[in-house]
Formats: C-alpha cells, sequence, structure tokens
DNA sequence: GTAATCAGTTTCCTTTTGGTAACCAGTTAC
DNA sequence: GTAACTGGTTACCAAAAGGAAACTGATTAC
C-alpha cells in the first residue's frame, strides 16, 4: 500500500503571503513605531535602533505596497513626508498578539522559564 | 516637547522567538509533513519538492532543538529514523491557522481576489 | 558664504541563506 | 563483486539580505 503524502501545500500560499509581509527582523518593529505615532522618516529611524537608513527605506515601500501604511509629502520647508496606518494595518494585531502568545508559551516550554515579565504589547 | 518613543520592544522578543521557528521558506512545510504521517527522512524530502537534503537536515535539528519532533533511531536492517512531531508542535496549529486567515484577507485587500478556493488547512 | 535639517539614494562590503552535487557508512539483494 | 537503499555530511557556489558611509538636493538659519 502506498503513502499518500497528501500535499495540502495550497492552503499554505497564504501563510507564505502573511510571513512574506511581516516576516524579516524590521517589518513589525517599523509597523508599531508608526502605530505608536512617529510619522516621518527620520523620527521612524530614530526610533529604531540599529536601523539603518537604507533598510527603512526599502521597508516603508513594501509595506506601503502592502497597504499598511500610507505615505503623504507635504509641500513644506524642510519637506516632510508623513507615514500613517492603514485600517488594514490594525488587523494584524491580532496576527501579532497571537504570534506573541506563542512566542512566550515556547519560552517556557524550552527553558522553564516562570518569569512573569510584562509580555503585553501596548500599541 | 519632546517626542516619547515608547519602545515597547521588549514585548516584542517572543514575537521574534515565534517567527524564528516558523520563519524560513521550509519549516512550516516540514511540520505539516510530518503532522501528515510523514516519519522517516527520506520521505519527508520526497513529500516536499525542491526541498534538499542539506536544508532538512538543517531543519530538522532546529526543529528538534524548539521541541517541535522528536527523532528515534530504529536499530534495523537499513537504519531508520523515526521523526514524530511533539504535543508542543500541535500548539502552533492556531498560530499557522491565524497566519492563513490573514493572508486570505490579505490577498483580498490587495486583489480584490473574491475566488472561494478550498484554503483550509487539513492536518 | 557655512552649517544643519529633511528624505531619501547609491555604492561597497559582509553575512546569511539556499542550492547542487559528491561523498561516507552500513545493509540488502543479485 | 555491483547496485540500491538507508540517513545523513561536506565542500563549493550563487543569491539575497543587511549594514556603513558617502552623497544628492532642497531649504532654512546664521
Amino acid at each position: 500500500m502506498k503513502k499518500e503524502h497528501k500535499a495540502c501545500m495550497s492552503a499554505l500560499l497564504p501563510v507564505r503571503d502573511t510571513l512574506d509581509v511581516i516576516g524579516g527582523k524590521w517589518k513589525i518593529l517599523i509597523l508599531i513605531s508608526i502605530w505608536e505615532g512617529n510619522k516621518h522618516f527620520r523620527e521612524i529611524e530614530r526610533s529604531i535602533p540599529k536601523l539603518s537608513t537604507k533598510v527603512l527605506s526599502k521597508e516603508l515601500k513594501d509595506m506601503q505596497a502592502n497597504q499598511l501604511i500610507t505615505r503623504t509629502v507635504l509641500n513644506g520647508f524642510p519637506v516632510r513626508t508623513e507615514y500613517k496606518p492603514t485600517a488594514h494595518s490594525k488587523t494584524l494585531k491580532k496576527v501579532i498578539l497571537e504570534l506573541q502568545d506563542w512566542g512566550i508559551k515556547h519560552r517556557k516550554q524550552i527553558f522553564g522559564d516562570t518569569s512573569e515579565t510584562d509580555h503585553s504589547i501596548r500599541v
């Protein structure tokens, strides 16, 4: 009797999509920074230590393409850009909380860590 | 008045942990393959097209370290190894479903895709 | 003029990740 | 003997991601 090897992999396309949108080192950090109210390029950059201009620039473009943020150029003196979170971006909060929950449980599983540090996301 | 730039980043460590565990191109596929009942190295390898021996070997080690699977060597003739999912790994199903849900919504948001393809994960 | 701020882009380099293919050890079947 | 299967490891490359620093262009303040 042959094994079946059911694929089910088509169901994983949306999972991959999501990981592409929020995966990587910086995307969630940048999103949270913007959720917190940081609007301008340099402001966001300075709010996240070790984040380089180049990477921020690229990530912001990705996030714009994914409709997580909007970009508005304000015609002013030292030209300002305004990044704002979209309603669509807010739907990610549930996902992020789920990732956070599992991460906490996982830590306990691996390290038997029972410390009750504050892990809440305040965004 | 100075901006606050609340960090909240410590809350993101568990999120990063989770993304490290399930992120990457192959981890979820391998996990699902094992959930489906594939037990042996070559069996898992063959169940996932384009997956190389080297990468599978590395990913299985990671997943073992993260206690998602167990590895048992059966002393037999063409030496067989058995990989089995742990109870801990099953707790990831909820997370994966959440990622999948958001991915589907995201696709609709971006492409206005209203097709009702079967996206259920049967694992 | 100089210096500084904004919002990035460009160039170069290093690190990480992934892929290909050969190889090893052990056993079975021919 | 050879070939084929098991479960991997090793060496070598290619591509992608990430980081540091210089630079552009516009404007304001001095």
